[in-house]
DNA sequence: GTGAAAGCGCTAACAT
DNA sequence: ATGTTAGCGCTTTCAC
């Protein structure tokens, strides 16, 4: 329904006209400044006023006046999201919004600079999967941005605490494996090579596993959601004496699931499979798909307290606690 | 990694000291203003000084001064979306960058009025997948919005044409079911109440649809899920004569798949299932799943196109051509 | 308790 | 060809 023939703009004039006040007033009342004691009636009357007009004060004059935005920006990924993530997303703007930030999601495409998006708005904080690349950094720094935190790679310590997880993952992975008397691993990665970031991280984390446990370096392939090359890579698994593998999420695992069922192998008596993320296919599958999951409330909780300490100067909130990441105990492995 | 202590924001009237000019030339020089011949030295000047001060435009100041935003706000929905609809999103902010706006994503969460938003920034148009409430309406227009673009449920012309999508969807399943010689369908009905306004019109596509080929009325049943209940409903549906399956999606047509295996059911032998959206995870369930999905970038393309129409005063898109849905064909139907 | 006035950073009509 | 100036809508001292 395109909304036609915009008015002229109610203003703080036309309100204070309207009650007969002066914009200070109405300012006063409508952002209910502390020490300021507006009697009743007046206080009624501008109230009154504002809504019978509908008055809407400019965001864009607020922000200039104020200098300082009370925008948050998440660059999204380009490469897919799984549902954890648009969840995450509601999760940390309810968080934020109940600070008093506004969460703004942008989603880059693949091809244009991020900075594109300072020209139209200037966020008060920047919320990242990955590094910005320096160029970056520098005109979000121009452009007034007062936080900017990244969730994956980051040398830093506070938001390294992301990458950990991403690790951790992996970890459970191969522990649960070991655990059920695995001792020659197989990695399956994913065919996308926009997800490197986060696939790197969870093979370090299985790699780190089986070295702390013995076990012998994990047999890495790369598995497109193919069957038939799921199944040549299941095959070469078997014949490299793989008896379990870890996928770098379930939507990989349910390839590695296609692939076995094609090449005759049994899940989870001929390869175990364990995925990570818990979509609901998982649950779903044939057999049903044991799978590694993030606490993402508890993420969308951490984040949000990351960038509001950032912002408002308050302390920092704790290094996220390790259980984060919990294993769902299904059938394939 | 939190960026410490901006050292004061870079204007134009430093810009315009440091070039040695006033910030009228400045303002030319960036803005490429036509009908200003700057010669090429004083051009240069500016444009050295700007980049050595890593000037970057206040997007407040620009706002409020030009009255207008060249942002596009998309209202995220609080239910699960799928992968294609962030894919839309990433097509959709490139179309829309194409002709110079720039498109943000609002998280909605469930409790929170959308009017919130307006207090941070001021969009130039909106797109929302449901119609927005009248007082949210209002409040819209009263901060300026010019164009709002609803892609369900509106009542209106242009923004019909995805409503009707929709439709077409549960009529191309249907039509496919009763082309393989089925008389008799189901509707395996989503478990998320908060997607009703994507179900009812798929729904009322696959009713039409009957109606049309003279079949009977197909049986609704709401499957969530979880093989148990779902298992109940693939033997419901077999007592009631149904031999195939509509399913609101492929989450829900797994779920179908999952029920039918627990249930002893062959698929597509004693059950056809036929799901909507293609995620990944159909290719690779058991058997593979047949399902109808939408071009996404085609849609992302219209959407653009409506949008840019209702703010440039050009004249709308023609409406989408019937052939952005497409039946994927695969084993299970 | 309320109003007048300055100023946030920018652009554009007007002057030089 | 460039500079001066006004004004977008708001908040916030500072007077009254």
């Amino acid at each position: 329904m395109p909304v036609e023939s915009r008015p002229r703009r109610v203003t703080s004039v036309d309100v204070a006209r309207e009650a007969g006040v002066s914009r200070t007033t109405v300012s006063y009342v409508l952002n209910a400044t502390p020490h300021q004691k507006i009697p009743d009636g007046t206080r009624q009357r501008v109230l009154d006023a504002a809504a019978r007009l509908g008055y809407a004060p400019s965001a864009a004059a607020r922000a200039l006046q104020s200098g300082r935005s009370d925008v948050v920006l998440y660059l999204l990924p380009d490469w897919p999201v799984g549902p954890a993530v648009t969840h995450t997303l509601v999760r940390l703007s309810t968080a934020l919004a109940a600070h008093g930030y506004t969460l703004l999601a942008y989603p880059r495409a693949a091809g244009r600079p991020v900075a594109d998006v300072w020209r139209s708005i200037e966020p008060a904080a920047v919320v990242s999967w990955e590094d910005l690349d320096p160029a970056d950094v520098a005109a979000m720094r121009a452009a007034g941005v007062l936080v900017a935190v990244a969730l994956l790679r980051g040398p830093g310590t506070a938001e390294g605490s992301l990458e950990v997880s991403q690790q951790r993952i992996g970890r459970m992975q191969a522990e649960h494996l070991a655990a059920a008397g695995h001792r020659r691993l197989g990695y399956a990665d994913p065919d996308d090579p926009r997800v490197r970031g986060f696939a790197e991280p969870r093979l370090d984390g299985v790699r780190a596993a089986c070295a702390d446990l013995g076990l012998d370096e994990p047999v890495v392939r790369t598995v497109p959601p193919d069957t038939a090359t799921a199944a040549d890579a299941v095959r070469a698994w078997r014949e490299a004496g793989v008896t379990a593998v870890c996928a770098y999420n379930d939507d990989v695992a349910l390839a590695v699931l296609a692939g076995a069922r094609a090449a005759g192998v049994d899940v989870p008596g001929g390869l175990a499979v364990v995925g990570v993320d818990d979509v609901p296919a998982a649950a779903l599958a044939a057999p049903p798909l044991t799978t590694v999951t993030t606490d993402q409330e508890g993420i969308a909780e951490h984040i949000a307290a990351l960038v509001v300490a950032g912002l408002d100067g308050t302390p920092p909130p704790p290094r996220l606690t390790s259980d984060v990441v919990r294993l769902v105990r299904r059938a394939s492995a």
